[in-house]
RNA sequence: GCGACUAUAGUUCAAUGGUAGAACGACGGUUUGUGGUACCGCUAAUGAGGGUUCAAUUCCCUCUAGUCGCCCCA
């Protein structure tokens, strides 16, 4: 007895450890994720408003590689920011190109913009696009190390117009998607002309101060003093306090650019706040910056869902003629996490409103046939050919919500007819194959202009109890 | 890059130093070919690797991933 016992066991660890050997998976890489269909409408509404939105505009998409020069981002961002200095996933190809995953797509935008001589076509030129950048940052709830982001450029015109226009537009993308409450900051910090001389006053400002500032500060104050000014350390913060701001040392031009663009957000009635402590930080930006935030309780810390500004010296760094230009990118990760956070309307796809069952070999074939026809008549169709018997089926057409049934058994298939079945009346009727598709865009028909007058009904009774 | 917390069926959550439970889901059934409800059955898990122990899912360590805070930003 007991020898048996022990020859079952052994048997039993064996299958444990091939089950385990098999077992071993795979899970996303650090930072990256799925985006799952569940989530789908979500991005869907937000890629369709975006879409809308550029040609409502007139901004024309481009795509760009995902893969770019590191020298590009390192010339175009600023060697100094954080983006370019810890974050980039950066590397050797084979043959020794130095390389990265796009960290941001202002600089591609550009470089797209010279490599194909979008100077000799009309200006500005009007670019938007969508999809994957990298950073090598620690993960959180909505900071990934791959995320999506959307981004409108224009290149090519200096007037401030532009720059309100764009935010303009940011903010019918947020109305559109459904959010609320995003608000608006703005700062301007100058050009090549008024910067330096401000660049000064800050540093003897903060040198005079130096032991006060935290260890990133002292760093900024040689790489990249205006950086101090958006340091969130407290001791920092209270050195900044006092601190020149950029907004009272500008020169004339950047003033009237900056009030132009002011005056513009205040005739579309768009709120703003000012920010003296904005620079954002990514180098190539010069007078107008701003960001977006989800406004929020107070505990909670804000990050932002979008930012952009000017950055007239931008084409000139990669290697293109004086060029002026504005842009702006936003986190569509981060959009959507605030839409469902919002409980926005996502998109809803149309679903089939046709179920096709079929039992048995021969009908399963046939069924292949009536829904390719019914699929190229437009009408959209589900089915689930892998089911074998009638009631789950059912069962499943039902959980869809479908309004018709066609029930092809290996009888019908014989008959070359089929049961077409009414879900909400139950009734059934026997319909040979070529009448099929008439049939069924006959009774959509029908049901589509009930459910319309329901709809109408259903509204007006809201209405009614509004007032009431 | 720094600090803290977490990791159990597909999902949400239990429990235990000695056989890991539930709900939902998925799948199947309740008389031959007819859906919604109900009832029944079935399915499946201790993130990975070490250590302590007679025995670890539980205690310890490392790794991996996630969440939160900092930093940064989108």
């Amino acid at each position: 007895m007991s020898k048996v016992i022990e020859k079952i066991k052994e048997e039993e660890d064996v299958e444990k450890e091939v089950k385990k050997k098999r077992k071993k998976s795979f899970q996303t890489v650090r930072g990256m994720r799925d985006i799952l269909p569940k989530d789908q409408p979500y991005w869907q509404k937000l890629r369709k408003v975006i879409e809308k939105t550029a040609s409502d505009y007139n901004y024309d998409r481009i795509d760009m590689p995902v893969l770019e020069s590191r020298e590009m981002f390192e010339r175009g961002t600023g060697k100094t920011t954080d983006i370019v200095e810890k974050e980039m996933f950066k590397f050797k190809t084979k043959g020794g190109d130095d390389v990265c995953l796009r960290p941001e797509g202002t600089p591609s935008a550009v470089r797209a913009y010279l490599q194909h001589g979008m100077q000799s076509k009309q200006k500005p030129a009007k670019l938007f696009y969508s999809g994957q950048m990298y950073r090598y940052d620690r993960p959180q709830e909505g900071r990934y190390r791959e995320f999506f982001q959307f981004g409108f450029e224009a290149i090519g015109e200096q007037d401030a117009i532009l720059d309100a226009q764009l935010i303009q537009l940011a903010v019918r993308v947020f109305q559109s998607v459904g959010l609320k409450n995003i608000s608006l900051q703005l700062n301007s910090i100058g050009c090549k002309e008024c910067r330096p001389k401000y660049n000064k006053l800050l540093v003897s400002y903060f040198n005079n101060r130096k032991k006060a500032l935290c260890m990133d500060c002292k760093k900024r104050l040689k790489k990249n003093p205006l950086r101090i000014l958006d340091c969130k350390e407290e001791k920092c913060i209270q050195v900044v306090f006092q601190a020149p701001q950029t907004v009272d040392h500008l020169c004339d031009n950047c003033r009237s650019h900056f009030t132009m663009l002011l005056e513009s957000l205040d005739e579309i009635d768009i709120p703003y706040v000012i920010n003296p402590q904005l620079v954002r930080g990514l180098d190539y930006y010069s007078k107008t910056v701003f960001e977006f935030f989800p406004e929020c309780g107070e505990d909670e810390t804000q990050s932002a869902l979008g930012g952009g500004g000017r950055y007239d010296y931008l084409v000139e760094n990669l290697g293109g003629p004086e060029t002026p230009g504005v842009g702006f990118a936003c986190g569509m990760d981060r959009i959507v996490l605030e839409m469902m956070k919002q409980n926005t309307k996502p998109y809803i796809a149309p679903t089939p409103k046709v179920y096709m069952v079929q039992l048995g070999d021969l009908a399963k074939k046939k069924s292949l046939r009536i829904f390719d026809d019914l699929e190229r008549s437009g009408v959209m169709v589900a089915e689930s050919f892998g089911k074998k018997n009638l009631k789950s089926q059912l069962r499943l057409a039902n959980q869809k919500k479908v309004s018709i049934v066609l029930i092809l058994g290996q009888r019908e298939a014989l008959d070359e007819t089929v049961i077409l079945k009414d879900m909400e009346s139950g009734s059934q009727e026997v319909i040979t194959f070529k009448k099929i598709v008439e049939e069924v865009k006959k009774r959509l028909k029908k049901s589509a202009e009930i459910a319309s007058k329901k709809a109408k009904k259903e509204q007006e009774a809201r209405k009614k109890l509004k007032k009431a």
